[in-house]
DNA sequence: CGACGTGTAAC
DNA sequence: CCTTTTACACGTCG
């Protein structure tokens, strides 16, 4: 089962501000850097109608509104993540495994409890429904079929407030008529490659020979793509553990000044070292991540003994920008970020929310 | 084989 | 006109 939450953020937004309801509501990551730049996060459906989608430049949706009545709100993480949790656990009591996939969705196994029957299936997703109702006033879409990605694929199609089944002798009917595009997985690149070979829907894809997509795509990918043109997809529902921590920023202009960059990478630190402490995580490997002035993105990173010295991540993160600086010497930045990885979580210890 | 860097994808 | 965070695959190098 794939449960997913309505334009999440927007809904709860729409929630806590009765002003709002029933409005074109859009969610805005702000960079700062000038009045209106940044972009949209999430907008609802009203906003979809507009033609206001995440991604979007929040000056060019600002243009679409001009004369409307649309909201424009900027994103509360702390608030969102906190009712994320209450969700999750929520959904961790509905399954026998739960992974959630981000703040917003999560896949269920439900398998052993519902021994393997569509029917109660059917009612477990409607009383999850039901509860996030009540408890949240939140809508979700959920997709109830035999493997993940079919699962999600079926979530997908009915938005919002959707509920849909699709069992094994209907997944190629479900899939085949489907351009590529719109697989679960397959994103702007893959798509390119597979329509320049003539390949468009789903049902193209399946009846392409695999060898020659092996050709193409090497032996795994070509796999992946064959599989999932057809459905296939045996992968298990597991419980995720981060693998890393990132944080990144838009720097106020352009520049390659090392201490203004350093003060940027300062403040960054102080979340991930926020998030050491509350998650009790011990990292091997920091990266800082660059992106310069024609948008290109580089990292550099490196690993260190394990350590919970929080101290670290702007010791090593400095030494990553010095010897970024020394090889791009002609280059200015306008984002940096820094990540840890190769993480350890300590196990019983409380998060910091608990007490 | 681990470390490092890039590319693709998704939210 | 250009945000944020995470995952994972793959190539290269020592």
């Amino acid at each position: 089962m794939h449960v997913d939450l309505d334009s999440f953020y927007a809904s709860l937004e729409e929630n806590r501000n009765i002003s709002i309801r029933g409005k074109p509501v859009v969610i805005c990551v702000y960079s700062g850097r000038t009045e209106d730049s940044g972009a949209v996060s999430t907008s609802n459906y009203r906003a979809r109608e507009l033609g206001i989608k995440a991604g979007m430049p929040i000056i060019l949706a600002k243009r679409i509104a001009k004369g409307k009545d649309v909201i424009f709100l900027p994103v509360d993480m702390t608030y969102y993540r906190e009712t994320s949790e209450r969700i999750m656990d929520l959904l961790e009591d509905e399954s026998d495994i739960m992974e959630q996939v981000s703040i917003d969705e999560a896949y269920l196994d439900v398998t052993e409890m519902t021994k393997e029957s569509w029917d109660r299936a059917v009612e477990i997703a409607k009383k999850i429904k039901v509860k996030i109702i009540f408890q949240e006033g939140l809508t979700a879409s959920v997709g109830i079929s035999s493997n993940k990605f079919v699962a999600k694929m079926a979530s997908d199609s009915q938005k919002p407030n959707g509920l849909t089944i699709v069992k094994e002798g209907e997944i190629i009917s479900f899939l085949e008529k489907l351009n590529v595009s719109k697989l679960h997985g397959i994103g702007e690149k893959t798509t390119s490659s597979l329509n320049e070979l003539g390949i468009q829907t789903a049902s193209d894809l399946a009846s392409y020979d695999l060898k020659e997509l092996e050709e193409i795509f090497g032996k795994n990918k070509a796999k992946l793509l064959h599989d999932k043109s057809l459905g296939v997809d045996e992968s298990p529902v597991k419980p995720r553990d981060k693998k890393q921590l990132s944080r990144i920023g838009t720097l106020k202009e352009d520049t390659k000044d090392k201490n203004l960059i350093l003060e940027k990478i300062v403040d960054l630190s102080k979340d991930i070292e926020q998030r050491i402490i509350k998650n009790n995580v011990s990292f091997r490997t920091v990266s800082l991540i660059t992106i310069d002035t024609e948008l290109k993105t580089q990292t550099k990173s490196e690993t260190i003994p394990e350590t919970k010295d929080t101290q670290k991540v702007v010791s090593v993160s400095k030494h990553l920008l010095e010897k970024y600086l020394e090889e791009n010497v002609d280059k200015k930045l306008r984002r940096v970020g820094i990540r840890i990885s190769n993480l350890e979580f300590s196990k019983n210890q409380k998060t910091l929310d608990e007490f």
